[in-house]
DNA sequence: AGCTGGCACTCGGTATCCTCGAGTGCCAGC
DNA sequence: GCTGGCACTCGAGGATACCGAGTGCCAGCT
């Protein structure tokens, strides 16, 4: 562990450097307010913790800049509720959501946009799961010979939608029926939990309702949640090599790749993770800020944001949580 | 009107610069074929040529750059069939259409995938619009006491959904006679034709059936056609100053203005806009390449690609329509 | 024992200067 | 009207020098 002087030490490297995006050298560290103490023993200190990984010198006779290390021991010493956004935001959040309304979609990306504002990093917004939700109304439409749409709608307002290859020739009649059977079996059901149906003397009935709760259920299960990502030209400028932003920008058109990034977060109990940590290769220059929300007290997505591991963590951190709470909210009621 | 020789130097130093992105000088295009003369007539003409706006001196002593004028010449002079696609691309598109199936949102933002593969610049697909499709079915869903969503399920496979706010309490009573009279009246109509539907004696019914059929017919109206933007990742290696990649994947996020230009270029009669040619301040440094789908014989919508003004304009248009093609003729069939 | 001021040293960034050569415009002659 | 020749231009790229921010280390002070 380090002692107290050498975190004041490390912070104040780390908060000059993502001010200035310059090696910070011993002098800034010396003069800042928090450590009293000579350059000369900021320089020795420094030294240590560059041998400790904390601090990593680009060359001799150069400042020094944080190693993710370096990082990860700023942002764990943050305090909680250290960063505060400023109210203007704040409000800006709140107007947000109160006048937000219509598609699930359109709000998601739009929450997606509102947080690359926020924070000027790009962001990423994981819609709900299914999981949870229930059957609201199931209805199949049958398109051609062969092929029947089946709609759903869920009671978080999601829609699902699968296309269904029947073997045989398609009737009106069938399709109706097998709709009618899906409706009374299945309706207020969560798609986890969906009932088995028994089956009807008319196999080709059978065979599509079969079909069709199969896709239900295998929605519920696999649906990770659609991917919304915003503010991505703010990489343009993020980092100085070309070839980085261009891979984090492939990387973000990837989004099974984004949605685990995200999960794994998650998963893991934090709420960032910085550089190598996430062992995303091409996005080694990058940290991500995340937080799960709730909907009606269950995870049920996460938003973040994405930038440069020299980013502004404290208010990076402040945005997404509160973008978090207020999404979680405004899903909960209707 | 350019001389023959004129046009042949032009299109020399277009192609040459295409393929450097250097200034050229008249010793390259002298050497080249289809120029029998010394290089200090390629010098004179080249003068000329400046002179008329085609090309661009970066300063004295160095060589020309096509202006947005000389890439437009370049492009109206390129014959019709010359860009052949490479057997491989050829095929891989085919397959590509051949294999795809499932949600039509899914292919559409897979089909931008392939473009910007296939070319290595940004692409864009705009989904069909719906003023000719009919509707396939249609269902009101109440999901708390004051909105009802309403989806529709087109003839294109594509899915309509509104939100419908209600000003009294909707029993799903209400709610399941509005859907039959919905049904009833306009199934099979497209949404640019829907019947007028008689009122009942019960008005809170007649509210929901009015609001569902004008946000129907609205949709057929305004609906402009989903967009997907694909390979937005190359064009940070596509120009040399950051900022100019900054704003061009900005203006990318803006799927509004990139809509409205692919429709601009079209109505206008175009295949491809060139530089400052669209208008479009950010996309200074960009060409467009479009072509329009037709599905059943109608236009629907269209597939582009855009990159930076000294791409490689043939690939591009043969790339493109091979894609548009094959896109309007897998979406004619179910 | 630990901190500090002092000092010699390092080394990347910037500025200056120079050279090189691709490219130009122009002109006289074929 | 085309061409070879020629003088001129000017940016790119390389060498050189300088500057200064930054370092490590050490002797001396508290």
């Amino acid at each position: 562990m380090l002692d107290e002087r050498k975190a004041a030490i490390l912070r104040a490297v780390v908060e000059e450097y993502i001010e200035t995006a310059q090696p910070v050298g011993s002098n800034h560290v010396a003069r800042s307010e928090r450590v009293n103490v000579s350059s000369a023993t900021v320089r020795n200190e420094m030294a240590v913790l560059e041998q400790e990984g904390y601090l990593h010198q680009p060359h001799t006779s150069a400042g020094r800049v944080p190693t993710d290390r370096g990082y990860r021991f700023f942002v764990d010493s943050l305090g909680r509720g250290s960063g505060r956004l400023p109210n203007a935001q704040n409000h800006e959040i709140r107007t947000f959501f109160e006048t937000s309304h219509g598609a699930l979609e359109t709000m998601l990306l739009d929450t997606s946009r509102l947080l690359a504002n926020l924070t000027n990093y790009a962001s990423v917004v994981v819609g709900p799961q299914h999981e949870a939700a229930r059957l609201r109304s199931v209805q199949l439409v049958g398109m051609n010979a062969h092929t029947v749409l089946l709609v759903a709608v869920l009671s978080d307002a999601a829609l699902e939608r699968h296309t269904l290859e029947a073997p045989f020739d398609c009737t009106d009649e069938i399709v109706a029926l097998a709709t009618t059977r899906l409706a009374t079996h299945l309706l207020g059901s969560p798609l986890a939990d969906l009932p088995v149906i028994a089956a009807t003397e008319d196999s080709r009935v059978n065979t599509l309702v079969e079909a069709a709760r199969d896709a239900l259920a295998e929605a519920g299960r696999s649906h990770t949640g659609d991917v919304f990502v915003g503010g991505t030209a703010r990489m343009a400028t993020a980092f100085d090599a070309v070839e980085t932003v261009r891979d984090v920008l492939a990387t973000l058109e990837r989004q099974y790749v984004v949605v685990t990034l995200l999960r794994d977060v998650i998963d893991g109990g934090l709420s960032v993770s910085i550089g190598s940590e996430h062992g995303i290769e091409p996005l080694a220059a990058c940290s991500v800020v995340v937080s799960p929300y709730l909907v009606d007290g269950q995870y049920q997505g996460s938003v973040g944001v994405l930038g440069p591991t020299r980013m502004n963590y404290s208010q990076a951190l402040a945005a997404v949580a509160a973008v978090s709470q207020r999404l979680g909210r405004r899903l909960s009621d209707g």
